[in-house]
RNA sequence: GCCGGUGUGGCGCAGUGGUAGCGCAACUGAUUUGUAAUCAGUAGGUCGUGGGUUCAACCCCCACCGCCGGCUCCA
């Protein structure tokens, strides 16, 4: 009997009998493995594991708890999923169902443009735990296109995705088809089967572990041209304690949201008066605001910085010149009209502004570069179902700033804006970063190919200088130049956008910018712009939910609240409360007017980083209680003035009282 | 903009045809308290808005608005 030799991930061969699939392997290699085997992988490819290996083939096993695994079984119960909704529908037609970060969904049509509603979610899962109970295999088949168009001639979307590759397809089409030769197909049994790719756990015994979340309308193809189909999202783990554990870091996220905090610890609020996406910011979320704005406007100036200020409205010609209202008028505030017709807009970019300002004057090279900062408020109309909390509002405020330099100057330039928004981010408290470079669109885009060429391969090199890890985005800069952006890591792992650095060749060319250089030739300026928190709202947003509403002292709207035990110890709480003033530090006085316990546990729910609790032997000794914020253990006895420093030199090098322990 | 859900005092919630209740917060009084809720009392809502059905609507129907979850979009 002749025999294939194939290569395991450690490098060591194994020979099996011809024939032999990836579980016999598994077998071989121990009875353990191929219990846990879902899929296999030969040479790269991702296949199930009854597929016959070949000699030679590199194999590795695919096992749940890899994100390979995961992959496969989220796969696999999206199949499920399918299948219990055309036994409760019957007719209905299912579109595409693939695996995504955490989990799957599947996009279904109803009979009769029926719809999910969130009640339905029990009913459908409990048909899939009967599927999976049933232990149904997963069986594998390939078909002519004729073969497939006939088979799937009762799912009209499926049969689009067939006549889409076989027109030549696009690769998302190919992957769910598998080849663009053939038609790969699973049935589980004779009533249910579907297009796909692969592979599959072996039987749905496999699965399990796993929860639809809610339903939502998604369009076909995604584009808003198509029909609506109805969509079901659900998570699926390798284990019930793997999805536990994701179930409950969602329950983190929830307590972390910064709409409920902001609430909570009365930072700002969105007035229904006011309309959708319209923040007003409140006491303390005004403190806080405005202590990032400082800061940055601090970090700015040392940076070489000027700081300008423009109208918030403008006559249309503005927008005309720059192009704004040729791309982007949809997403502006519609123009108000004021005598004999002339049109103003409400401002939803500040650049053409700030290229104003550079025209204001005929420009040297000895001026460049010129760095033009400010906090420039913009609005934006987004579509109403869009606005979300302060990551996405109608009014907001970017720390934009325009830089203006040479041609010479913008690698340097790029390299110490780089150093300088990474140096800013982290002064916030953000330290996982990595860096995304979107390069130029295929279709259209301003400015030559050498341009381009120049500008993007110095992005590439100033973020492979900054050490970070560099993601590419092809295709996905603006048409009018490239940019870098910072992803930066929360607490919990998620990533936000932050910080965007956009070159621009089109500005300078509509607005006819140019300096006289040093031959005397009057020349066009390279325009960067870039906002490092984005906007100040959105940055907000961020750092709420980064920090769970623990803000770090220096951002903390009240910084240290002081309780008398008794009130003849209040006389003693102000004198520490006006000496802690006197230092800059944000204090207030909570008179004994009811027990100290449920004092400490209002400034607690507050997220205030100290409560000093004075009683008799801290009047007699000029010492305080310190309660610190993420501490159980208060201290005792602390010497005034050493508190007092503490909390100053905490507020200056941006600390908070968890990370010293207490 | 599209699909689905939702809307009850400042906040969190109960109330499925007979003109609204709880907790917290607020206010008043008492209490003087050493590290996460002191006690008592008072006040506060045309139940998102506008129509409709009904003898009667927070409750059923329609429209609009806001909010939530997605999709599309995001200069």
């Amino acid at each position: 009997m002749s025999e294939v030799a194939v290569t395991l991930p450690d490098g060591s061969q194994r020979n099996l009998d011809a024939g032999a699939t990836s579980l016999d392997l598994a077998a071989a290699i121990g009875s353990r493995l191929a219990k846990d085997a879902l899929a296999a992988t030969v040479n790269g490819e991702l296949v199930d594991l009854d597929r016959p290996l070949e000699s030679g083939a590199t194999v590795s096993i695919v096992t749940p708890a890899s994100d390979t695994g995961r992959e496969v079984l989220r796969h696999s119960t999206a199949h499920v999923l399918a299948q219990a909704v055309t036994r409760l529908w019957p007719g209905a037609h299912f579109a595409i169902g693939p695996a995504i970060a955490d989990g799957f969904y599947y996009d279904f049509e109803l009979p009769g443009n029926g719809s999910f509603s969130d009640d339905d979610l029990p009913r459908i899962e409990a048909e899939m735990r009967k599927i999976i109970a049933e232990d149904q295999p997963f069986t594998r088949s390939e078909h002519s296109f004729a073969e497939g168009l006939e088979l799937f001639k009762s799912q009209p979307y499926k049969v689009e995705i067939i006549k889409a590759v076989q027109a030549g397809g696009s690769d998302e089409d190919h992957h769910e088809v598998g080849t663009s030769t053939s038609v790969s197909a699973y049935s589980n049994n004779p009533n249910f089967v579907d297009l796909c790719r692969g592979p599959h756990v072996p039987r749905t015994s496999r699965l399990g572990h796993f929860k639809l979340m809610r339903v939502a309308g998604a369009y076909w193809r995604g584009s808003e041209k198509n029909p609506m189909l109805q969509r079901i999202y659900g998570t699926a783990w390798e284990s019930e304690k793997a999805l536990s554990a994701h179930l409950e870091q969602l329950e983190q996220a929830i307590a972390r949201d910064h709409r409920k905090l902001g609430r909570e610890l009365d930072l700002f609020s969105f007035p229904s008066e006011l309309g959708p996406g319209l923040a007003v910011f409140h006491p303390k979320g005004g403190t806080m605001r405005r202590v990032m704005e400082e800061y940055s406007r601090q970090r700015h100036e040392a940076a070489g910085y000027e700081f300008v200020y423009t109208p918030h409205i403008t006559k249309s010609e503005l927008f005309e010149r720059s192009g704004h209202l040729d791309w982007y008028a949809d997403g502006m505030y519609p123009p108000m009209e004021l005598d004999e017709g002339q049109k103003y807009y409400l401002k939803p970019m500040n650049c053409p502004f700030h290229v104003l300002i550079f025209k204001a004057n005929p420009r040297s090279f000895r001026e460049l570069p010129l760095r033009m900062f400010e906090f420039g408020s913009v609005y934006r109309y987004e579509k109403s179902g869009v606005v979300h909390g302060l990551t996405r509002v109608r009014g907001m405020t970017q720390d934009d700033a325009h830089i203006f330099c040479t041609r010479e100057q913008m690698g340097d330039e790029l390299t110490s804006l780089l150093n300088f928004v990474l140096s800013l981010l982290r002064d916030f408290g953000l330290n996982d970063f990595y860096l995304e470079l979107s390069t130029r669109p295929a279709e259209k885009a301003v400015g030559s190919l050498e341009e381009w060429e120049e500008a993007e391969s110095t992005l590439a090199r100033v973020a492979t200088e900054a050490g970070l890890q560099l993601v590419m985005d092809p295709g996905g800069g603006a048409f009018y130049g490239p940019k870098i952006s910072v992803q930066a890591r929360d607490a919990i792992g998620r990533t936000h956008q932050m910080s965007t650095i956009q070159l621009d060749f089109q500005l300078p060319q509509r607005f006819e910018l140019e300096y006289v250089a040093t031959s005397n030739d009057r020349t066009r300026p390279i325009m960067i712009h870039r906002a490092l928190f984005g906007s100040v709202e959105r940055f907000m947003a961020v750092l709420i939910e980064h920090y769970a509403g623990n803000l770090p002292t220096w951002l903390n709207p009240e910084q240290v609240r002081v309780l008398g035990v008794r009130n003849d110890h209040d006389e003693y709480a102000f004198e520490i409360v006006s000496a802690l003033k006197a230092r800059g530090i944000r204090a207030s006085l909570d008179f004994a007017n009811e027990p100290l316990g449920g004092r400490i546990r209002n400034a607690k729910q507050e997220k205030i980083p100290y409560i000093l609790v004075v009683g008799d032997e801290d009047v007699s000794g000029r010492t305080v209680g310190v309660n610190a914020r993420g501490s159980n253990d208060p201290e005792r006895g602390i010497n005034l003035a050493t508190f007092i420093e503490r909390v100053v030199a905490e507020v200056a090098n941006h600390g908070s009282p968890e990370l010293h322990g207490a």
